[in-house]
DNA sequence: TCATATTAGTTGCGAGTACAACTAATGTCA
DNA sequence: TGACATTAGTTGTACTCGCAACTAATATGA
C-alpha cells in the first residue's frame, strides 16, 4: 500500500497513514462517548467496565482487561467505583480464591440499557456513509488488525 | 451492518463492533508508538508535533491541532518542549501578530527521520497480513469515515 | 475610530492514565 | 511437602490530559 509509505523526501504524510486515521478516528471516538457517559457520572473507563460485564457477565477484572484497551490498575479503581456505587456486584470464585465475577445489579442493567443506544448512536449515522458490503468488509479487516497486531502488556 | 448491532438481548457485542475494534486499535499503536519515541526522549504528543511538523514545515499551532487529535493546550506544551530541545524552531509571522511558523531544526530532523521508520515499521509487518486491494479500501474507508466524523473540539 | 467579537497561543488545575511495587492465592515440580 | 514461580487484584506516584480561563493581536461594523 503506497499510501502508508513516506513519499520520496522520506517525509510520513499522516493523511495517507492508516495507523494515523485510526487513531483520529479512535479519538473522535472517545470524545463522544465520553460525553454521553459523564452525562451519567462515569468516565470513559467505568463505561468501558460495565459494557464488558454486560457482554458477558461473570468476567473476572482479568477478563475485562483482555478485551479491553485498559490497564489493570485503571480497571480496578474503575470496578470499586462501579461497586460503590452499585452498579456492578462481586462474588468470590468458589474454585479460585485470587479471583472473583462480576455482575450488573439491576441498577446497572437499567443504566447500561439507557446509555448502550445512545453510544451506539454516535456509530449508526456514521455507518450510512458506507453500504453494506463496504461495512462488511471494514469489520472483517479490523478484526484482522486486532488479530496480527498483538498487545504488548 | 448486522455486527454494528446489539443481539436481539440489547447488549452490544464488543469484538463485533467497529467503534470499539478501532478504539483497541488505536491504543495498540499509541502504545508501541510511545515506546519507541520515550527511548529518544519524546512522549507521544511531542512526537506528533514534530511529525505535523516535518510533514509540512511552516505550519502553526492552530494548523497542527486541526490535523492532530490533540487538544491546543497540549500542543502548546509539546512544542515548548520541543523548542527548548532545540529540535523545534518558531519564526513569528509577518503578516499575523497573533500566529507563529514551526520548523524543524537539523537535529529536530534528523531525530525525526531516526524515528519515523520505526514508527512505520509498526505498520508494516500488520499491512503483510492484508492485499494490496484490502489495504486500499481500507484507507479509503477510514478516510471516508474520518470525513463523516466530525471533530466536536 | 471605537466598542465588540473572534482567533492564536499560554497557563492553572482537577481528573485520568501508565507503570511498577506490592499482597495474597494458586500452580509447579523435585 | 516445600521452595519457587505465576497469577489476580490493589495501591502509590509521577506524568499526561482535558477543559476552561486568560492575554494579546486582529477582524468587524456601526
Amino acid at each position: 500500500m503506497n499510501d502508508d509509505l513516506p513519499d520520496g523526501s522520506g517525509v510520513l504524510r499522516l493523511d495517507h497513514y492508516w495507523p494515523y486515521q485510526i487513531t483520529v478516528l479512535a479519538d473522535r471516538i472517545a470524545r463522544r462517548t465520553t460525553r454521553i457517559v459523564k452525562a451519567h457520572g462515569l468516565n470513559l473507563s467505568q463505561w468501558r467496565v460495565l459494557a464488558a460485564v454486560a457482554e458477558l457477565p461473570g468476567r473476572t477484572s482479568v477478563e475485562v482487561v483482555r478485551v479491553t484497551p485498559m490497564d489493570k490498575g485503571i480497571v480496578s479503581r474503575a470496578t470499586r467505583v462501579l461497586l460503590e456505587q452499585g452498579l456492578l456486584r462481586r462474588e468470590a470464585s468458589q474454585l479460585d480464591g485470587r479471583l472473583s465475577h462480576l455482575f450488573l445489579t439491576p441498577s446497572g442493567l437499567s443504566l447500561y440499557h439507557a446509555l448502550a443506544p445512545q453510544v451506539q448512536d454516535i456509530s449508526s449515522g456514521v455507518c450510512d456513509a458506507l453500504d453494506a458490503a463496504e461495512q462488511q468488509r471494514l469489520t472483517a479487516t479490523l478484526r484482522e488488525l486486532v488479530r496480527v497486531l498483538p498487545d504488548l502488556r
